[in-house]
DNA sequence: AACGCCGATCAATCATAGAA
DNA sequence: CTTCTATGATTGATCGGCGT
């Protein structure tokens, strides 16, 4: 148990947590998708653009992240629904846009 | 072990986000990692990750270095050495080969990061 | 039918950052 | 400062698909 394991070949692991507007995004997509939080390697890409980070890092947030979260769901329970809470009003903004711009064009 | 999926437990709600989906219930195979040699145990039950030695990885990090790819002959002669499964050397070699095309690619963007963090 | 490889993922673990 | 929890990364091994 001493000598071990590598202080060198480890030493790679001087991790610093993403930034609270990339868990931010990366929760959105996540729970947005939670029948099926695989994206594509496109949307990897573009994930990984908008929280500036890499790609590899976007994966092995999801891959993190659906292992956790199905390892014990009651304890994401109120994230889930505080991401939901927050689809919600972004779509009812972008329903409120659409009839807005269907009354304006088609009176 | 068959709960039903189309809402079993509360019939009407607020929509709650959370339901159990396919991909939550996923489970693995457990390792067939059996050593048929030594210990007294052998069909094993819950055989699970190996963890290899550093002179393990050593070796196999050197071969690589020689070779990215294995042929039959090489793989069954690194096995006996390293007293590992065929099995094993070939997955070893296929991970690091991924592990190597990452670091290939993850190599030349940090360049353009560089420039535009600068 | 059988085997190796690829790409993605899983699952357990390591080591650290951060909360209590 | 110490203990416990949240989280990013690593890695042996699995899964499905493809080519030989």
């Amino acid at each position: 148990v001493m000598i071990l394991r590598s202080r060198f070949l480890d030493a790679r692991r001087k991790r610093r947590n993403f930034s609270k507007q990339a868990t931010e995004i990366l929760n959105e997509y996540f729970y947005s998708h939670l029948s099926n939080p695989y994206p594509s390697e496109e949307a990897k890409e573009e994930l990984a653009k908008k929280c500036s980070i890499t790609v590899s890092q976007v994966s092995n947030w999801f891959g993190n992240k659906r292992i956790r979260y199905k390892k014990n769901i009651g304890k994401f329970q109120e994230e889930a629904n505080l991401y939901a809470a927050k689809t919600a009003v972004t779509a009812a903004h972008a329903v409120a846009a659409a009839v807005q711009n269907n009354q304006t064009n088609s009176p | 072990e068959e709960p039903e999926p189309p809402g079993p437990p509360e019939p009407g709600h607020k929509t709650a986000a959370a339901q159990t989906f396919e991909w939550m219930r996923v489970k693995r195979n457990p390792p067939k990692t059996g050593k048929p040699s030594e210990l007294g145990l052998l069909g094993p039950p819950g055989a699970i990750r190996t963890n290899f030695s550093t002179k393990q990885l050593t070796e196999l990090e050197k071969e690589f270095h020689f070779n990215k790819y294995l042929t039959r002959a090489r793989r069954v002669e690194i096995a006996a050495t390293l007293e590992l499964n065929e099995t094993q050397v070939k997955i070893w070699f296929q991970n690091r080969r991924m592990k190597q095309k990452k670091r290939e690619k993850e190599g030349l963007a940090p360049a353009a990061a560089c420039r535009a963090a600068k």
